[in-house]
DNA sequence: TAAAAATACTCCATAGGTATTTTAT
DNA sequence: ATAAAATACCTATGGAGTATTTTTA
């Protein structure tokens, strides 16, 4: 069932003859006979009747033909949406975000993105920093956007945003620790945590790692995988936590909760596009990926 | 886009392996990656990332993954409906039926054969004999049941029923007759007719030619097209016509027409099953020939 | 070191051609 | 006599193999 001999096959159809066929397809007639005899070899079955010098399909043909218009078709289509994904920026884009670029960087970057290059389809896979990189790792997901960086020697990570985290509670909460000194209230404070594997979480241990601070030696009350969990937590004072101050804007303007200062802990952290420099991108991934770095004033 | 290169292209996409590919397609490693990267040149794309010893499809590969399994399907599914068509009695049949065939005659037989071969399906294009008889000369249709024998060389016809036509008119009409020798009632009387191209006309022709009557010197009233209107016509006292016994047995039972007896007119025909016996006849319309031989009794 | 893909090469099947014959109009 | 398909025969591309090298986990 080779497809040249299926299209001399089709040609001979459409003509009624060999040699109009062969003048189609810019072949000789005898290779096209060659083609349709290969075929009814293969097949055990006549495609033509050759009736004197007019040509008539069999049933067998006539079934064939049928078929033969919707293998074309499925190779046209193919080769159609592959020279659009050579010339075009289109496509569907699968892209990972760790928690905090999900739920409150990537969405307005995605309204201008895609308004910007309507063709390309988002599909945004939430998870936490370490899911999202593994699906990189592995080539299940071709971009990731994530707050943390792990050590995996193959993958690419260009910065894209700097975040500022915040140790944030309750008014009452800080009051109860106002004349404590800060290392005290670390240690005593009751805490809300987000998950292992969370880009915030990360960054949250190395800060307090350079305060020679374990994060097991800290009381934790409860660990939540979401920032706004954690926000509703510490609003609902439960503790306090550490979390992106995006993540709490509000909050902290209505006075609802505050941000304590501690002295020497520097919580400043980045997101990251994170990519395998070895795949080939394809435009609508290479796009986003500028895309993120200039909308973010990390390049140009 | 060599239909075996993009079933080695395929197996590599779901082994994520050329050798697992070659192993399964028993085919050498080499032989894989050649076809892919014959693919890859084709296309001008790369359709996968070779990184390290691991394989992964480009976005390129995905789309004609997509596609691949569709041309697979494609093809399989031809090759299926082949088989089918070569060892069971099955496929559309396509068969003209003149008028009296196709309305009288035709219809309860059908209903027995699509009984006995649920899996054929019957489309009966109705004409008269002539357009029927060059349709099946044509190789329009393979197939056809009329009532006259025209003269083209290359077509077969086997008879499959004997008919008998009568000459029939209302009783008023023939009173109008009755002290009227034959030959000069058959000049006098208003004729309906069957038009040219009608096997029944040709019956009739052939019969009055043997007493030597011109039809041209009779007097027509009306051409009709069909064994009913021409029953109708006949019915309504427009005139006297000659036509199957068939088409107006109920009329003659009933005593609203009379079945006029004209000395030495011989009014006997056959239908005929005619094909042309140099195409393929696939084993449905083999089976239809049969079956309307030996139904009728003229065989076995 | 081992496993997988790429490369190098050899071989032969076959897709392609031209020239000719057969067949039917 | 002509037009079309089949046949015969030749050539060269490329599909298939094995052996080997390169690469990387």
């Amino acid at each position: 069932m080779d497809i040249r001999k299926i299209q001399a096959f089709a040609k001979v159809y459409e003509h009624a003859s060999f040699s109009k066929a062969g003048k189609a397809l810019y072949l000789s007639q005898p290779t096209i006979s060659a083609h349709v005899a290969s075929l009814e070899n293969e097949l055990g079955l006549a495609l033509f009747d050759r009736i004197g010098r007019t040509v008539v399909p069999t049933k067998a043909g006539e079934i064939l033909y049928f078929h033969a218009l919707r293998i074309f078709d499925a190779a046209d289509l193919a080769l159609s949406e592959l020279r659009t994904l050579q010339d075009r920026i289109t496509g569907q884009l699968d892209i990972g975000g760790s928690t905090i670029p999900a739920n409150y960087i990537l969405p307005e970057f995605f309204a201008v993105f895609c308004q910007e290059f309507p063709e390309v389809v988002l599909d945004l896979r939430v998870g936490d920093s370490e899911e999202i990189i593994t699906a990189v790792r592995d080539n299940v997901l071709m971009l990731g956007v994530v707050g943390a960086v792990l050590d995996t020697p193959e993958l690419t990570y260009e910065p894209i945003l700097q975040d500022r985290l915040v140790l944030v509670m309750t008014p009452e909460l800080q009051r109860r620790f106002a004349n404590t000194d800060t290392k005290t209230m670390l240690f005593t404070l009751p805490w809300i945590m987000r998950e292992e594997g969370s880009g915030t979480r990360m960054a949250m241990v190395s800060a307090l790692t350079r305060l020679d601070i374990d994060v097991r030696e800290l009381k934790s009350v409860i660990t939540v995988r979401n920032a706004g969990a954690m926000s509703r937590c510490i609003q609902a004072g439960m503790g306090a936590g550490i979390t992106s101050a995006s993540t709490v804007q509000r909050a902290l303007n209505t006075g609802r909760l505050i941000a304590v200062n501690v002295p020497d802990l520097s919580l400043e952290r980045y997101f990251y596009v994170v990519y395998n420099k070895r795949r080939t991108l394809f435009p609508a991934a290479v796009c986003m990926i500028e895309f993120l770095q200039t909308r973010t004033g990390f390049k140009i």
